[in-house]
DNA sequence: TAGTATTAGGGTCAATAAGACACTAATGAG
DNA sequence: CTCATTAGTGTCTTATTGACCCTAATACTA
């Protein structure tokens, strides 16, 4: 399968969500070997019939496992070595993905071979492969980048109100931030709409926002204090 | 060569460097189809018998044109596609690194295979696949990281003045910058020592400065303005 | 029904780091 | 000796985030 110049290549991906104030990560128990019954991560081999490239290949096994495409998909990096995989010199290319738990637990809770897990309990598993130390830099991935963009966003329904992104944003960079500084950025992103609705939320009834069509996702030039 | 389960899978490099106040790529002369005789990046496949992984990869290929390590190699991404290449369905991983001029030029100057090419020509050069968009790639990465990091140093010999420093950084991002920014910046990071001696620089002498051996690269909050 | 806890939303001042710019220092050229 | 040039420092301005306060609106409770 593999030889001398064409090393074992494959795709994974790391999809968050934020459930309760805890960042999750979708894992699924290998039906094939190596690492047959370990949890890993959701990916496979390239399908050249079906993919026109290596994004199209996430997003296949990711709506697989899921049902459903994420909502935001990016490439995080390659993991390669001699020693990462028992069948010889392997790569992996590794994407990283966020969806909002609502979208996908209806339908991986009629499965038992797809599970979310805390990110906090990831590092007492034993996973397959490398795929511990690739979710650990995915996470620091998304930390940074949650920092400075508005990509947080993208772990929520389609209609959220500024508090549940405070919220999600909270629990990804693991610290408390401005609820005033997220205003600010989400008047000067332009990328929000409010919606001519309100919901309840134990207090004061609070705005329902929505992503507007087609647009870019903004970048801040300066971080998130940590 | 590359069947279904295992596409044809190679590393490509973009090396940066800054000559002149002019940003500049090595581009090496194909000798083998596809695209024999065309520019394109160097790379090529992976060794499993010679590389412990990816990175050792790109840094061998590195060194078959140059002679010698970059001072600085990051992953960039992969690129991928049914149509990249005409043998059928490749993945490139690209890395893209910062060397000072001096140390690479001494080299290539004896081989005619292998050439610095300012950034602003390439777009006008039919280069091998598609390696003009992965440059413009490698560049908007490089640009992004030169507001916020010190990597520019990377493209400076061991000893530089606050000057040089300057120099690559405005000729990466191109725009000017302040140098007392810059000051700020260099004493803020802890990353550099003061060598002692200083050099003639058209007025004043300048002090010269070096990397601290062993140091992290330090990023910073905030971004220069574009 | 009144009071209280709670969350939403907005106003304002402080802190921080970069931008702008002036000023002095030191060197070479003429 | 004067001037042009680059190095290096001091300091005020500007922009963005942090901190905190006040008010609004809702649910809960006595």
């Amino acid at each position: 399968m593999a030889d001398q110049r064409n090393p074992l290549f494959t795709i994974d991906n790391v999809l968050f969500t934020v459930k309760d104030k805890t960042l999750m990560v979708l894992l699924v128990k290998r039906a094939i070997e190596p690492f047959r019954g370990c949890w890993g991560l959701p990916g496979g081999f390239v399908d050249v019939t079906k993919d026109d490239n290596t994004e199209a290949t996430a997003l296949r096994k990711l709506k697989e496992k899921t049902s459903l495409e994420p909502q935001y998909l990016e490439q995080l990096q390659t993991f390669s070595g001699a020693q990462r995989d028992p069948r010889g010199f392997s790569v992996t290319l590794v994407y990283y993905a966020l969806t909002s738990e609502q979208q996908v637990s209806a339908h991986i809770e009629t499965v038992d071979d797809v599970q979310w897990i805390a990110l906090s309990e990831v590092s007492q598993m034993t996973l397959a492969f490398d795929h511990c130390e690739i979710i650990a830099q995915a996470y620091e991935r998304l930390k940074q980048k949650a920092l400075y963009s508005m990509i947080p966003v993208f772990c929520l329904p389609s209609q959220f109100t500024i508090g549940q992104f405070k919220c999600v944003i909270e629990t990804i960079i693991g610290q408390p931030i401005q609820r005033k500084s997220l205003i600010r950025r989400i008047e000067a992103s332009e990328m929000f709409a409010a919606i001519d609705e309100k919901v309840q939320s134990g207090g004061r009834l609070a705005q329902l926002y929505k992503v507007k069509p087609g647009v870019d996702i903004v970048n801040f030039e300066r971080n998130f204090r940590m």
